[in-house]
DNA sequence: ACAAAAGTGTTTCTCATACACCCATGT
DNA sequence: ACATGGGTGTATGAGAAACACTTTTGT
Protein backbone atom coordinates (compact mmCIF):
# COMPACT_ATOMS: atom_id res chain seq x y z
CA UNK A 1 0.00 0.00 0.00
CA UNK A 2 2.06 2.56 1.23
CA UNK A 3 6.06 1.51 1.53
CA UNK A 4 8.41 -1.37 1.80
CA UNK A 5 8.71 -1.91 5.44
CA UNK A 6 8.38 -5.75 5.38
CA UNK A 7 9.69 -8.57 3.43
CA UNK A 8 13.01 -6.70 2.28
CA UNK A 9 14.92 -10.15 2.90
CA UNK A 10 12.54 -12.59 1.09
CA UNK A 11 12.09 -13.55 -2.26
CA UNK A 12 8.83 -12.82 -3.79
CA UNK A 13 7.95 -15.78 -5.18
CA UNK A 14 4.23 -16.90 -5.17
CA UNK A 15 3.93 -19.59 -2.90
CA UNK A 16 -0.17 -19.79 -3.05
CA UNK A 17 -3.58 -19.94 -4.94
CA UNK A 18 -6.58 -17.13 -3.87
CA UNK A 19 -10.16 -18.72 -3.90
CA UNK A 20 -13.16 -17.20 -2.92
CA UNK A 21 -16.69 -19.12 -1.82
CA UNK A 22 -19.96 -17.56 -0.91
CA UNK A 23 -22.20 -18.92 1.43
CA UNK A 24 -25.65 -17.32 -0.04
CA UNK A 25 -28.62 -17.06 1.72
CA UNK A 26 -32.17 -15.96 1.29
CA UNK A 27 -35.61 -16.25 2.86
CA UNK A 28 -38.50 -18.04 1.07
CA UNK A 29 -42.17 -18.26 1.46
CA UNK A 30 -43.25 -21.70 3.50
CA UNK A 31 -43.02 -23.17 6.51
CA UNK A 32 -40.95 -21.30 9.25
CA UNK A 33 -38.23 -24.28 9.63
CA UNK A 34 -37.60 -24.44 5.97
CA UNK A 35 -38.06 -20.65 5.06
CA UNK A 36 -33.84 -19.42 5.78
CA UNK A 37 -32.43 -21.50 2.62
CA UNK A 38 -28.51 -21.43 1.73
CA UNK A 39 -27.55 -21.62 -2.26
CA UNK A 40 -25.50 -24.90 -3.19
CA UNK A 41 -24.04 -26.12 -6.46
CA UNK A 42 -24.50 -29.61 -7.49
CA UNK A 43 -21.24 -30.71 -9.35
CA UNK A 44 -21.27 -33.03 -12.62
CA UNK A 45 -18.24 -34.89 -11.39
CA UNK A 46 -20.83 -37.93 -10.10
CA UNK A 47 -17.60 -39.67 -9.15
CA UNK A 48 -17.10 -38.11 -5.62
CA UNK A 49 -18.91 -38.10 -3.04
CA UNK A 50 -19.05 -34.34 -2.78
CA UNK A 51 -21.85 -33.93 -4.93
CA UNK A 52 -22.85 -30.27 -3.39
CA UNK A 53 -20.30 -27.32 -3.44
CA UNK A 54 -20.40 -23.66 -2.32
CA UNK A 55 -20.09 -21.18 -5.50
CA UNK A 56 -16.54 -20.54 -5.76
CA UNK A 57 -13.93 -18.88 -7.96
CA UNK A 58 -10.00 -18.29 -8.01
CA UNK A 59 -9.08 -14.69 -7.45
CA UNK A 60 -7.83 -12.95 -10.52
CA UNK A 61 -5.21 -11.09 -10.59
CA UNK A 62 -6.10 -7.68 -10.38
CA UNK A 63 -8.99 -8.47 -8.80
CA UNK A 64 -10.62 -7.76 -5.24
CA UNK A 65 -12.27 -10.91 -2.93
CA UNK A 66 -15.65 -8.56 -3.25
CA UNK A 67 -15.27 -8.57 -6.66
CA UNK A 68 -14.07 -12.25 -6.79
CA UNK A 69 -17.08 -12.98 -4.94
CA UNK A 70 -19.78 -11.38 -6.85
CA UNK A 71 -18.39 -12.53 -10.26
CA UNK A 72 -18.59 -16.54 -8.43
CA UNK A 73 -21.91 -16.20 -8.58
CA UNK A 74 -22.68 -14.47 -11.70
CA UNK A 75 -20.44 -17.72 -13.27
CA UNK A 76 -21.87 -20.53 -11.39
CA UNK A 77 -24.66 -19.34 -10.26
CA UNK A 78 -26.17 -17.10 -12.99
CA UNK A 79 -27.02 -14.09 -10.57
CA UNK A 80 -26.58 -10.70 -11.03
CA UNK A 81 -25.32 -9.75 -7.25
CA UNK A 82 -24.10 -6.52 -7.83
CA UNK A 83 -26.17 -4.75 -5.19
CA UNK A 84 -26.68 -7.62 -3.28
CA UNK A 85 -25.24 -7.65 1.03
CA UNK A 86 -21.87 -9.01 0.95
CA UNK A 87 -19.23 -9.38 3.55
CA UNK A 88 -16.94 -11.40 4.58
CA UNK A 89 -16.93 -14.16 6.94
CA UNK A 90 -13.36 -16.19 7.26
CA UNK A 91 -10.47 -17.40 5.06
CA UNK A 92 -9.78 -21.13 5.24
CA UNK A 93 -6.10 -21.84 4.54
CA UNK A 94 -5.14 -25.29 6.13
CA UNK A 95 -2.29 -26.64 4.39
CA UNK A 96 -3.84 -29.49 3.66
CA UNK A 97 -7.50 -28.70 2.17
CA UNK A 98 -6.23 -29.16 -1.39
CA UNK A 99 -3.33 -31.80 -2.14
CA UNK A 100 -2.27 -30.32 -5.04
CA UNK A 101 -1.53 -26.60 -3.82
CA UNK A 102 -1.99 -24.43 -1.04
CA UNK A 103 -5.27 -22.61 -1.88
CA UNK A 104 -6.42 -20.18 0.64
CA UNK A 105 -10.28 -19.51 -0.10
CA UNK A 106 -11.63 -16.96 1.52
CA UNK A 107 -15.14 -17.32 2.61
CA UNK A 108 -17.86 -14.43 2.16
CA UNK A 109 -21.16 -14.30 3.04
CA UNK A 110 -23.59 -13.40 0.55
CA UNK A 111 -27.85 -11.88 1.05
CA UNK A 112 -30.47 -12.09 -1.28
CA UNK A 113 -33.63 -10.74 -1.20
CA UNK A 114 -36.00 -13.29 -2.10
CA UNK A 115 -38.07 -11.07 -4.56
CA UNK A 116 -34.86 -10.72 -6.63
CA UNK A 117 -35.57 -15.02 -7.69
CA UNK A 118 -36.78 -14.13 -10.89
CA UNK A 119 -33.47 -14.65 -12.81
CA UNK A 120 -32.73 -18.27 -10.69
CA UNK A 121 -30.82 -20.08 -13.71
CA UNK A 122 -28.81 -23.12 -15.14
CA UNK A 123 -25.27 -22.83 -15.55
CA UNK A 124 -23.45 -25.29 -18.12
CA UNK A 125 -23.12 -28.40 -16.49
CA UNK A 126 -24.26 -27.43 -13.09
CA UNK A 127 -27.08 -27.33 -10.97
CA UNK A 128 -28.18 -24.42 -8.76
CA UNK A 129 -30.56 -25.52 -5.87
CA UNK A 130 -31.76 -23.89 -2.66
CA UNK A 131 -31.03 -26.28 0.42
CA UNK A 132 -33.13 -25.19 3.81
CA UNK A 133 -30.70 -24.31 6.55
CA UNK A 134 -32.05 -26.89 8.81
CA UNK A 135 -31.79 -29.71 6.16
CA UNK A 136 -28.04 -29.40 5.24
CA UNK A 137 -26.29 -32.29 3.62
CA UNK A 138 -22.98 -31.93 5.52
CA UNK A 139 -21.51 -34.91 4.38
CA UNK A 140 -22.29 -34.51 1.11
CA UNK A 141 -20.12 -31.28 0.94
CA UNK A 142 -16.96 -30.50 -1.19
CA UNK A 143 -13.71 -29.14 0.81
CA UNK A 144 -13.90 -27.52 4.16
CA UNK A 145 -17.61 -25.88 3.11
CA UNK A 146 -19.04 -27.60 5.82
CA UNK A 147 -16.82 -25.59 7.99
CA UNK A 148 -17.53 -22.37 5.72
CA UNK A 149 -21.38 -22.98 6.40
CA UNK A 150 -21.48 -24.05 10.02
CA UNK A 151 -19.31 -20.29 10.33
CA UNK A 152 -21.19 -18.14 7.93
CA UNK A 153 -24.97 -19.78 9.85
CA UNK A 154 -23.89 -18.55 12.88
CA UNK A 155 -22.70 -15.09 12.02
CA UNK A 156 -25.92 -14.31 10.43
CA UNK A 157 -28.01 -15.58 13.38
CA UNK A 158 -25.82 -13.58 15.99
CA UNK A 159 -25.60 -10.82 13.43
CA UNK A 160 -29.35 -10.48 12.67
CA UNK A 161 -29.92 -9.96 16.53
CA UNK A 162 -27.64 -6.55 17.13
CA UNK A 163 -27.36 -5.17 13.32
CA UNK A 164 -29.64 -3.96 10.11
CA UNK A 165 -28.85 -6.70 7.60
CA UNK A 166 -31.90 -8.40 7.89
CA UNK A 167 -33.27 -5.62 6.13
CA UNK A 168 -31.40 -7.03 3.36
CA UNK A 169 -33.04 -10.58 3.40
CA UNK A 170 -36.74 -8.19 3.12
CA UNK A 171 -38.31 -7.22 0.17
CA UNK A 172 -38.48 -3.67 0.00
CA UNK A 173 -41.62 -3.35 1.65
CA UNK A 174 -42.84 -5.45 3.74
CA UNK A 175 -45.10 -5.95 7.08
CA UNK A 176 -44.73 -6.40 10.86
CA UNK A 177 -46.02 -10.03 10.50
CA UNK A 178 -43.14 -10.55 7.59
CA UNK A 179 -40.52 -9.30 9.99
CA UNK A 180 -41.12 -11.51 12.61
CA UNK A 181 -41.66 -14.56 10.41
CA UNK A 182 -38.06 -13.54 8.65
CA UNK A 183 -36.69 -13.23 12.10
CA UNK A 184 -38.20 -16.37 13.30
CA UNK A 185 -36.66 -18.32 10.31
CA UNK A 186 -33.36 -17.41 11.21
CA UNK A 187 -33.06 -17.28 14.97
CA UNK A 188 -36.31 -19.64 16.61
CA UNK A 189 -39.75 -20.06 15.68
CA UNK A 190 -40.54 -19.22 19.25
CA UNK A 191 -40.74 -15.47 18.25
CA UNK A 192 -43.65 -16.26 15.90
CA UNK A 193 -45.45 -16.67 19.16
CA UNK A 194 -44.72 -12.49 19.63
CA UNK A 195 -48.08 -10.62 19.19
CA UNK A 196 -47.68 -7.71 16.59
CA UNK A 197 -48.47 -5.25 19.46
CA UNK A 198 -45.03 -6.58 20.86
CA UNK A 199 -43.22 -6.06 17.85
CA UNK A 200 -44.32 -2.62 17.16
CA UNK A 201 -43.56 -1.76 20.75
CA UNK A 202 -39.38 -2.87 19.79
CA UNK A 203 -39.37 -1.42 16.69
CA UNK A 204 -41.30 1.93 18.01
CA UNK A 205 -37.86 3.32 18.25
CA UNK A 206 -36.92 2.28 14.84
CA UNK A 207 -40.14 4.59 13.71
CA UNK A 208 -39.62 7.10 15.28
CA UNK A 209 -36.28 7.56 14.23
CA UNK A 210 -37.34 7.32 10.66
CA UNK A 211 -35.34 4.00 10.21
CA UNK A 212 -38.48 2.42 9.46
CA UNK A 213 -41.06 4.39 7.65
CA UNK A 214 -45.12 3.52 7.42
CA UNK A 215 -45.79 3.24 4.03
CA UNK A 216 -49.16 4.57 3.59
CA UNK A 217 -50.88 1.49 2.41
CA UNK A 218 -52.08 -2.08 3.50
CA UNK A 219 -50.72 -5.23 2.24
CA UNK A 220 -52.50 -6.92 0.03
CA UNK A 221 -54.73 -8.88 1.65
CA UNK A 222 -54.00 -12.98 1.39
CA UNK A 223 -56.21 -15.06 2.60
CA UNK A 224 -58.57 -14.77 5.47
CA UNK A 225 -57.70 -11.72 8.12
CA UNK A 226 -56.93 -8.25 8.17
CA UNK A 227 -53.68 -7.26 6.06
CA UNK A 228 -51.17 -5.55 7.63
CA UNK A 229 -49.66 -2.10 7.80
CA UNK A 230 -46.63 -2.07 5.11
CA UNK A 231 -43.06 -0.22 6.12
CA UNK A 232 -39.99 0.46 4.20
CA UNK A 233 -36.66 0.22 5.83
CA UNK A 234 -34.66 3.66 4.97
CA UNK A 235 -31.50 3.33 7.28
CA UNK A 236 -27.99 2.59 6.75
CA UNK A 237 -27.33 -1.17 5.61
CA UNK A 238 -24.46 -1.21 8.55
CA UNK A 239 -26.25 -0.04 11.49
CA UNK A 240 -27.31 -1.61 14.79
CA UNK A 241 -30.33 -1.31 17.70
CA UNK A 242 -29.03 0.52 20.65
CA UNK A 243 -29.53 -2.53 22.65
CA UNK A 244 -29.55 -6.12 21.59
CA UNK A 245 -32.69 -7.42 20.60
CA UNK A 246 -34.24 -9.67 23.68
CA UNK A 247 -34.88 -12.36 21.47
CA UNK B 1 -9.86 -31.67 1.69
CA UNK B 2 -11.75 -34.42 -0.02
CA UNK B 3 -12.42 -34.10 -3.39
CA UNK B 4 -11.43 -32.39 -6.53
CA UNK B 5 -14.91 -30.90 -7.35
CA UNK B 6 -13.43 -27.74 -8.64
CA UNK B 7 -10.06 -26.56 -9.96
CA UNK B 8 -10.00 -29.31 -12.80
CA UNK B 9 -9.97 -27.16 -15.70
CA UNK B 10 -7.40 -24.34 -14.49
CA UNK B 11 -3.33 -24.43 -13.83
CA UNK B 12 -2.43 -24.54 -10.70
CA UNK B 13 0.41 -21.95 -10.13
CA UNK B 14 0.76 -20.30 -7.15
CA UNK B 15 -0.33 -16.07 -7.98
CA UNK B 16 0.13 -15.04 -4.67
CA UNK B 17 1.92 -14.82 -1.15
CA UNK B 18 0.27 -15.81 2.20
CA UNK B 19 1.03 -13.81 5.00
CA UNK B 20 -0.29 -13.21 8.56
CA UNK B 21 -0.58 -10.15 10.93
CA UNK B 22 -1.60 -9.39 14.54
CA UNK B 23 -3.38 -7.22 16.56
CA UNK B 24 -1.79 -7.71 19.98
CA UNK B 25 -4.02 -6.24 22.69
CA UNK B 26 -3.37 -6.05 26.45
CA UNK B 27 -4.47 -4.16 29.67
CA UNK B 28 -1.92 -2.31 31.89
CA UNK B 29 -2.36 -0.77 35.16
CA UNK B 30 -2.60 3.17 34.67
CA UNK B 31 -5.64 5.66 33.99
CA UNK B 32 -8.55 4.09 32.01
CA UNK B 33 -8.22 6.15 29.12
CA UNK B 34 -4.40 4.44 28.84
CA UNK B 35 -4.98 1.44 30.00
CA UNK B 36 -5.87 -0.38 27.03
CA UNK B 37 -2.87 -0.93 24.57
CA UNK B 38 -1.87 -2.41 21.59
CA UNK B 39 1.70 -3.51 20.11
CA UNK B 40 3.64 -2.02 17.43
CA UNK B 41 6.73 -2.64 15.78
CA UNK B 42 8.76 0.48 15.22
CA UNK B 43 10.92 -0.14 12.30
CA UNK B 44 14.43 0.55 11.30
CA UNK B 45 13.69 1.59 7.78
CA UNK B 46 13.59 5.45 8.87
CA UNK B 47 13.44 7.04 5.59
CA UNK B 48 10.03 6.18 4.80
CA UNK B 49 6.87 7.76 6.67
CA UNK B 50 5.52 4.64 8.40
CA UNK B 51 7.26 3.96 11.26
CA UNK B 52 5.18 1.78 13.09
CA UNK B 53 3.47 -2.08 11.75
CA UNK B 54 1.95 -4.96 13.43
CA UNK B 55 3.40 -8.15 13.70
CA UNK B 56 3.78 -10.28 11.25
CA UNK B 57 5.27 -13.08 8.67
CA UNK B 58 4.69 -14.86 5.64
CA UNK B 59 2.94 -18.42 5.65
CA UNK B 60 5.47 -20.96 5.36
CA UNK B 61 4.70 -24.35 2.90
CA UNK B 62 3.42 -26.69 6.17
CA UNK B 63 2.18 -23.71 8.23
CA UNK B 64 -1.37 -23.19 9.56
CA UNK B 65 -2.40 -19.28 10.01
CA UNK B 66 -2.53 -19.98 13.65
CA UNK B 67 1.08 -21.32 13.82
CA UNK B 68 1.89 -18.63 11.47
CA UNK B 69 0.30 -15.79 13.79
CA UNK B 70 2.38 -17.29 16.99
CA UNK B 71 5.57 -17.38 15.06
CA UNK B 72 5.07 -13.67 14.02
CA UNK B 73 4.50 -13.05 17.91
CA UNK B 74 7.37 -15.15 18.96
CA UNK B 75 10.05 -13.64 16.18
CA UNK B 76 8.59 -10.01 15.53
CA UNK B 77 8.30 -9.41 19.72
CA UNK B 78 9.80 -12.24 21.13
CA UNK B 79 7.00 -13.40 23.21
CA UNK B 80 5.72 -17.07 23.82
CA UNK B 81 2.27 -16.64 22.90
CA UNK B 82 1.52 -20.67 22.67
CA UNK B 83 -1.29 -20.45 25.55
CA UNK B 84 -2.83 -16.97 24.00
CA UNK B 85 -5.65 -15.90 23.13
CA UNK B 86 -5.61 -15.66 18.75
CA UNK B 87 -8.66 -15.67 16.52
CA UNK B 88 -8.93 -14.69 12.91
CA UNK B 89 -9.98 -11.11 12.00
CA UNK B 90 -10.15 -10.86 8.24
CA UNK B 91 -8.19 -11.34 5.50
CA UNK B 92 -6.67 -7.91 3.50
CA UNK B 93 -5.63 -8.44 -0.14
CA UNK B 94 -6.28 -5.80 -2.17
CA UNK B 95 -4.67 -6.25 -5.49
CA UNK B 96 -2.44 -3.04 -5.17
CA UNK B 97 -1.12 -3.55 -1.24
CA UNK B 98 2.06 -4.41 -2.05
CA UNK B 99 3.65 -3.17 -5.34
CA UNK B 100 5.88 -6.16 -5.81
CA UNK B 101 3.28 -9.22 -5.52
CA UNK B 102 -0.02 -10.11 -4.94
CA UNK B 103 0.04 -10.63 -0.99
CA UNK B 104 -3.15 -11.41 1.44
CA UNK B 105 -2.54 -11.02 4.47
CA UNK B 106 -4.63 -12.47 7.29
CA UNK B 107 -5.12 -10.70 10.09
CA UNK B 108 -5.86 -12.04 13.47
CA UNK B 109 -6.35 -10.55 17.03
CA UNK B 110 -4.08 -11.58 20.23
CA UNK B 111 -5.17 -11.32 23.74
CA UNK B 112 -2.26 -11.15 26.46
CA UNK B 113 -2.82 -10.93 30.21
CA UNK B 114 -0.57 -8.22 31.40
CA UNK B 115 1.00 -10.10 34.51
CA UNK B 116 2.62 -12.40 31.00
CA UNK B 117 4.76 -9.17 30.17
CA UNK B 118 7.47 -10.15 32.13
CA UNK B 119 9.24 -11.23 28.86
CA UNK B 120 8.96 -8.16 27.38
CA UNK B 121 12.01 -8.00 25.18
CA UNK B 122 14.47 -6.63 22.34
CA UNK B 123 14.29 -7.77 18.71
CA UNK B 124 17.27 -7.69 16.31
CA UNK B 125 16.84 -3.90 15.05
CA UNK B 126 13.45 -3.60 15.98
CA UNK B 127 11.82 -2.24 18.64
CA UNK B 128 8.40 -3.43 20.03
CA UNK B 129 5.94 -0.93 21.98
CA UNK B 130 3.12 -0.70 23.61
CA UNK B 131 0.91 2.19 22.23
CA UNK B 132 -2.46 3.17 24.35
CA UNK B 133 -5.62 2.42 21.73
CA UNK B 134 -6.37 6.13 22.53
CA UNK B 135 -3.24 7.18 21.10
CA UNK B 136 -2.49 4.85 17.85
CA UNK B 137 -0.54 7.21 15.37
CA UNK B 138 -2.50 6.21 12.57
CA UNK B 139 -0.66 8.10 9.81
CA UNK B 140 2.45 5.95 10.62
CA UNK B 141 1.50 2.87 10.29
CA UNK B 142 2.96 0.93 7.04
CA UNK B 143 1.07 -1.32 4.54
CA UNK B 144 -3.01 -1.48 5.38
CA UNK B 145 -2.24 -2.13 9.24
CA UNK B 146 -4.82 1.13 10.08
CA UNK B 147 -7.71 -1.14 9.02
CA UNK B 148 -6.55 -3.65 10.49
CA UNK B 149 -6.56 -2.02 14.29
CA UNK B 150 -9.80 -0.30 13.06
CA UNK B 151 -11.54 -3.47 12.60
CA UNK B 152 -9.45 -5.35 15.59
CA UNK B 153 -10.78 -2.62 17.56
CA UNK B 154 -14.05 -2.79 16.73
CA UNK B 155 -14.38 -6.60 17.09
CA UNK B 156 -13.05 -6.56 20.62
CA UNK B 157 -14.91 -3.97 21.67
CA UNK B 158 -18.19 -5.65 20.37
CA UNK B 159 -17.33 -8.88 21.50
CA UNK B 160 -16.31 -8.31 25.14
CA UNK B 161 -20.50 -7.44 25.32
CA UNK B 162 -21.78 -10.82 24.86
CA UNK B 163 -18.98 -13.22 25.07
CA UNK B 164 -16.12 -14.19 28.17
CA UNK B 165 -12.79 -13.28 25.94
CA UNK B 166 -12.74 -9.85 28.36
CA UNK B 167 -11.34 -12.84 31.13
CA UNK B 168 -8.51 -13.75 28.76
CA UNK B 169 -7.09 -9.86 29.46
CA UNK B 170 -7.23 -10.14 33.34
CA UNK B 171 -4.68 -11.89 35.92
CA UNK B 172 -6.02 -15.32 36.59
CA UNK B 173 -7.40 -13.94 39.99
CA UNK B 174 -8.74 -10.43 40.21
CA UNK B 175 -11.62 -8.17 41.71
CA UNK B 176 -14.82 -7.20 40.53
CA UNK B 177 -13.14 -3.62 40.64
CA UNK B 178 -10.09 -4.79 38.01
CA UNK B 179 -13.52 -6.18 35.79
CA UNK B 180 -15.17 -3.29 35.97
CA UNK B 181 -11.77 -1.24 34.93
CA UNK B 182 -10.95 -3.62 32.38
CA UNK B 183 -14.43 -3.26 30.60
CA UNK B 184 -14.55 0.67 31.28
CA UNK B 185 -11.15 0.90 29.67
CA UNK B 186 -12.07 -1.26 26.53
CA UNK B 187 -15.75 -0.07 26.13
CA UNK B 188 -16.03 2.92 28.16
CA UNK B 189 -15.32 5.07 31.04
CA UNK B 190 -18.54 5.77 32.17
CA UNK B 191 -18.37 2.25 33.08
CA UNK B 192 -16.14 3.47 36.08
CA UNK B 193 -19.26 5.00 37.52
CA UNK B 194 -21.16 1.79 38.64
CA UNK B 195 -21.37 0.74 41.88
CA UNK B 196 -20.12 -2.55 42.66
CA UNK B 197 -23.56 -3.62 44.15
CA UNK B 198 -24.59 -3.53 40.49
CA UNK B 199 -21.88 -5.34 38.96
CA UNK B 200 -22.05 -8.39 41.84
CA UNK B 201 -26.14 -8.37 40.81
CA UNK B 202 -25.02 -8.73 36.87
CA UNK B 203 -22.12 -11.18 37.41
CA UNK B 204 -24.17 -12.94 39.91
CA UNK B 205 -25.02 -15.62 37.58
CA UNK B 206 -21.78 -16.64 36.26
CA UNK B 207 -20.85 -17.01 40.15
CA UNK B 208 -24.35 -19.47 40.69
CA UNK B 209 -23.76 -21.33 37.55
CA UNK B 210 -19.65 -21.75 38.44
CA UNK B 211 -18.40 -19.82 35.97
CA UNK B 212 -16.90 -17.14 38.43
CA UNK B 213 -15.78 -18.89 41.50
CA UNK B 214 -15.12 -16.80 44.63
CA UNK B 215 -11.39 -17.74 45.81
CA UNK B 216 -11.29 -17.57 49.58
CA UNK B 217 -9.52 -14.45 49.75
CA UNK B 218 -8.99 -11.03 49.66
CA UNK B 219 -6.92 -8.78 47.45
CA UNK B 220 -3.59 -7.24 48.39
CA UNK B 221 -4.41 -3.71 49.79
CA UNK B 222 -3.40 -1.16 47.87
CA UNK B 223 -3.39 2.51 49.43
CA UNK B 224 -6.47 3.04 51.55
CA UNK B 225 -9.90 1.55 51.41
CA UNK B 226 -10.58 -2.07 51.86
CA UNK B 227 -9.85 -4.79 49.54
CA UNK B 228 -11.44 -7.00 47.45
CA UNK B 229 -12.91 -9.71 47.39
CA UNK B 230 -11.05 -12.21 44.34
CA UNK B 231 -12.27 -14.13 41.64
CA UNK B 232 -11.42 -16.95 39.22
CA UNK B 233 -12.53 -17.39 35.77
CA UNK B 234 -12.99 -21.12 35.27
CA UNK B 235 -15.49 -21.02 32.41
CA UNK B 236 -14.80 -22.05 28.87
CA UNK B 237 -13.22 -19.57 26.52
CA UNK B 238 -15.57 -19.76 23.98
CA UNK B 239 -18.59 -19.28 26.23
CA UNK B 240 -21.25 -16.19 25.93
CA UNK B 241 -23.54 -14.44 28.27
CA UNK B 242 -27.45 -15.71 27.98
CA UNK B 243 -28.16 -11.71 27.52
CA UNK B 244 -25.83 -9.35 26.21
CA UNK B 245 -24.11 -7.03 28.99
CA UNK B 246 -26.27 -4.14 29.37
CA UNK B 247 -23.43 -1.41 28.87
C1' DA C 1 -10.91 9.26 64.07
C1' DC C 2 -11.37 9.70 59.37
C1' DA C 3 -11.06 8.88 54.42
C1' DA C 4 -11.36 5.63 50.88
C1' DA C 5 -12.66 1.48 48.77
C1' DA C 6 -15.67 -2.67 48.98
C1' DG C 7 -19.95 -5.37 50.34
C1' DT C 8 -25.22 -5.71 51.38
C1' DG C 9 -29.77 -4.49 50.94
C1' DT C 10 -33.73 -1.53 49.28
C1' DT C 11 -36.12 1.51 46.10
C1' DT C 12 -37.23 3.15 41.70
C1' DC C 13 -38.05 3.01 37.05
C1' DT C 14 -37.54 1.06 32.48
C1' DC C 15 -38.93 -2.33 29.46
C1' DA C 16 -40.07 -7.14 27.91
C1' DT C 17 -43.97 -10.05 28.09
C1' DA C 18 -48.79 -11.17 28.52
C1' DC C 19 -53.39 -10.25 27.87
C1' DA C 20 -57.86 -8.02 26.79
C1' DC C 21 -60.22 -5.76 23.33
C1' DC C 22 -61.11 -3.47 18.74
C1' DC C 23 -60.52 -3.39 13.43
C1' DA C 24 -60.46 -5.23 8.70
C1' DT C 25 -60.79 -8.85 5.39
C1' DG C 26 -62.48 -13.45 3.15
C1' DT C 27 -65.68 -17.30 3.36
C1' DA D 1 -72.19 -14.15 10.88
C1' DC D 2 -67.93 -15.76 11.99
C1' DA D 3 -63.26 -17.11 11.66
C1' DT D 4 -58.73 -15.26 11.04
C1' DG D 5 -55.10 -12.18 11.24
C1' DG D 6 -53.64 -7.22 12.38
C1' DG D 7 -53.69 -3.03 15.51
C1' DT D 8 -54.23 -0.48 20.17
C1' DG D 9 -53.94 -0.11 24.89
C1' DT D 10 -53.13 -1.79 29.66
C1' DA D 11 -51.30 -4.82 33.38
C1' DT D 12 -47.60 -7.54 35.22
C1' DG D 13 -43.03 -8.92 36.35
C1' DA D 14 -38.01 -9.03 35.68
C1' DG D 15 -34.08 -6.58 36.00
C1' DA D 16 -31.07 -2.31 35.43
C1' DA D 17 -29.87 1.78 37.80
C1' DA D 18 -29.66 4.63 41.86
C1' DC D 19 -29.00 5.12 46.60
C1' DA D 20 -28.51 4.43 51.63
C1' DC D 21 -25.93 1.97 54.88
C1' DT D 22 -22.40 -1.26 56.74
C1' DT D 23 -17.57 -3.34 56.65
C1' DT D 24 -12.65 -3.23 56.15
C1' DT D 25 -8.39 -1.22 55.28
C1' DG D 26 -4.48 2.72 55.60
C1' DT D 27 -3.19 7.19 57.39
Amino acid sequence: MRDMTRLHDVTLTPTALLAVDVVVFTLRPGPVEQSWQVLLIRGQESESSAQYALPGVLVEEDETFDGAARRALSVKAGFDAHDWYLEQLATFGSPTRDTRARVASVAHIALMRSDDLVQQSMVAGTSVEWIPVASIPWDALAFDHAAMLREGIQRVKGKIRYTWVLFQLLPPVFTMSELRAAYAAIRDPEVMHLSTSNMRKLFGRLIERGVLVQVGERAQAKGRGRPGDLFRFSGPVTGTWARELPW
